[in-house]
DNA sequence: GAAATCTGTATCTTTTATAGGACAGATAGA
DNA sequence: TCTATCTGTCCTATAAAAGATACAGATTTC
């Protein structure tokens, strides 16, 4: 209970215009297309002429159209996401060592109560102490995640703040001597909510990646468990799947793998955005602060 | 380029009824716990208690939450999602064994030319002639993927129309003597466009799972390119990790799976919604049509 | 060169989401 | 019982998003 709506924005044409470049980025609208003209899409999209001219207004800003007087909206051209990165199996420890340079924000950092639903994913009574933590990643100094880890008190204790902020949490963990056996992972989709919004630098009613992952000690008590929330533009999951198996019992096994997927270059242009609004971090009573990137 | 913008909400207010449902539908909040009070609610997401009343009284409505005049506003129990049925590796094949009803929906049909994008993934000639066509598949009569396919036009003239809404591409695909032999996944997220939130059933903005998978011949071809779209209260990417080799070269080994998640009884209280406006399908040339479930 | 079809621009109106109060009735705790 | 704190209701005011329309200038097409 740590959110809060705001924004006030054209809001017909902030989804268009949401809509619009998601089709242009995801490239289901070709490079250098026409765009239907703002006549026929405030038709198909059921809305005025001004709104659609208020969405298109927007994207050509941002520098993904091009609009000619007389001929109509153009894509402009390298738009397309391209993957950059593929990162096999686990985490991003291969990201250093492709030569990108990734960092992490400390954004929270508290211990509390285990909501029964937390316990009961870790295998822990209600109620037991959790350090909580809130970082958020980097990759040449652009946010791309935003993780929420809990971590049994007992544990969390074996490492200082500082730690967290310049050290993956699974190693920290490894490093005290506890040894993960199994984990779960479970991927969604959600809204941004304001503060996370905030701090990965989108929209406020933007798309995220989620990932709930929990990690287990061979004890199969939970030692850790991350609800991650990522940038669909700047990361997403990639797998390899080679088919198996005779007729009547092919199946497919995962090579599975995550992969960064390259910033658009061109949204760089106006994203020295106007609204950042004054929002407040740690409403409830998280000890915050925002040490630097390493 | 086929999509409309639409509907007239209370902005802030769906807004915050959508962050607060998916707190609670995660489990954030806990079952039976209070919510802040509404001057509370309205002071933290900096908006009117009107606002706020909004997005309670959907809410309510939706049987998510109960009021109780003088002492606050609670969440009605059994209302965390719980995934039901694990499906290993790839499809659904497993769902029908599990005694679900599965069942599609055709909704459009008809062959186009490869875009740009699309040949590239495919590897084929830009502008050669694929099928197209967008199902909807549904659980117990509840849609939860959407779903659109590109085949190269010379394999998809070995099935039919009615085929298509009654058997599995792949299996189709696989009985033309066809044999997949790789693939790749690339799961994301995106926002529902009217379309498909007509077609899933979901609110206009709302968060969704994508997943875009090519499926390629051993000679390298594409033959299918599959670009689907998950409710993510309905369906979800599980997978279950171990922790192998020994340090300094430990990894977490995947053994992926996905699988459906329990819809939500109370949500089908006040469903029989009000606004389902007169969308406008197949807006191209494509002939569509409603088959009905198998 | 005329017609059709674009984008660019400007003005005016309608609609409505949101804010901000005031107040009654219910409930819980001191 | 008194007080503080809820939700339930009703009202008005304001800001602004969205719609409607008309027209100028560019471009393409025939």
């Amino acid at each position: 209970m740590t959110r809060s709506v705001a924004t006030a924005e054209p809001m017909k044409a902030h989804r268009l215009y949401l809509l619009l470049r998601e089709q242009i980025l995801s490239g289901e609208v070709p490079d250098s297309a026409k765009l239907p003209s703002e006549p026929q899409l405030a038709q198909e999209h059921r809305v005025s002429r001004v709104t659609v001219r208020r969405a298109l207004d927007k994207l050509a800003s941002d520098g993904m159209i091009e609009r000619r007087p007389g001929s109509g909206t153009f894509v402009s051209g390298g738009q397309t996401r391209m993957p950059v990165v593929a990162d096999l199996a686990n985490a991003l420890t291969h990201l250093v060592e492709m030569g990108r340079k990734t960092g992490v924000r400390l954004i929270a950092f508290s211990y509390v109560n285990a909501t029964p639903a937390l316990a009961e994913e870790l295998k822990l009574e209600p109620g037991e102490r959790l350090q909580r933590s809130v970082r958020v990643r980097l990759i040449d100094g652009q946010p791309f995640s935003y993780l929420v880890t809990h971590v049994p008190e007992r544990i969390g204790i074996s490492y200082s703040e500082a730690d967290l902020a310049s050290t993956p949490l699974l190693e920290l963990l490894e490093r005290t001597g506890l040894v993960a056996d199994k984990a779960q992972q479970i991927i969604g989709a959600t809204l941004a909510s304001p503060d996370v919004a905030a701090a990965l630098d989108v929209e406020i009613g933007a798309a995220l990646l989620s990932m709930t992952r929990v990690v287990y000690e061979a004890s199969g008590r939970g030692i850790e468990h991350l609800q991650a929330l990522y940038r669909p533009d700047r990361y997403s999951f990639h797998m390899e799947l080679a088919r198996t198996g005779d007729r009547g019992a092919r199946r497919w096994t995962a090579a599975d793998s995550r992969s960064l997927t390259e910033a658009n270059e061109n949204n760089n242009k106006k994203n020295a955005r106007e609204k950042r609004p004054p929002l407040k971090r740690r409403t409830t009573h998280e000890t915050g602060r925002d040490p630097s990137e390493t």
